[in-house]
DNA sequence: GAGGTGACGACCC
DNA sequence: TGGGTCGCCACCT
């Protein structure tokens, strides 16, 4: 595979997938890390296509900048809020409460990496 | 084959 | 400080 399909669409999926539980990521972190910030939409058609990925990527995990739950209209119904619910993660006007608190980078991960 | 849309974000004025 | 505009790349029509 040393082809150029390195597409940030797989990359998308790598790292929504590495969201711990509990944890919530936004469009732009993904973006950023991919080095493509600009690219944010990309990020959320990513997620679009997440249903048809596999394995599933945990979409439900990942919100706007303001921690809205934007994609929740796409889940249907308020599958996505009780999902997050279900982590732990409250959820209160389709707003993540406490976004700083559950907003995971990619990158930083959990424990330590070599990171660059 | 080409154009428009799209689950956002950053930059500019 | 806030509002407005552009950019990004892939998928759909």
């Amino acid at each position: 595979m040393s082809k150029k399909s390195d597409s940030f669409f797989p990359k998308v999926y790598n790292v929504a997938r590495k969201i711990p539980f509990g944890r919530v990521t936004t469009y732009g972190a993904i973006a950023r890390y991919l080095g493509t910030a600009r690219s944010a939409r990309m990020v959320g058609w990513a997620m679009n296509q997440c249903g048809n990925v596999r394995p599933a990527v945990p979409a439900h995990r990942v919100v706007n900048r303001n921690g809205l739950l934007t994609g929740k209209h796409h889940f249907g119904s308020d599958l996505m809020q009780q999902l997050l619910e279900n982590e732990g993660i409250k959820i209160e006007e389709n707003r993540v409460v406490d976004l700083k608190k559950v907003l995971w980078e990619p990158g930083k991960k959990q424990g330590k990496a070599k990171r660059r």
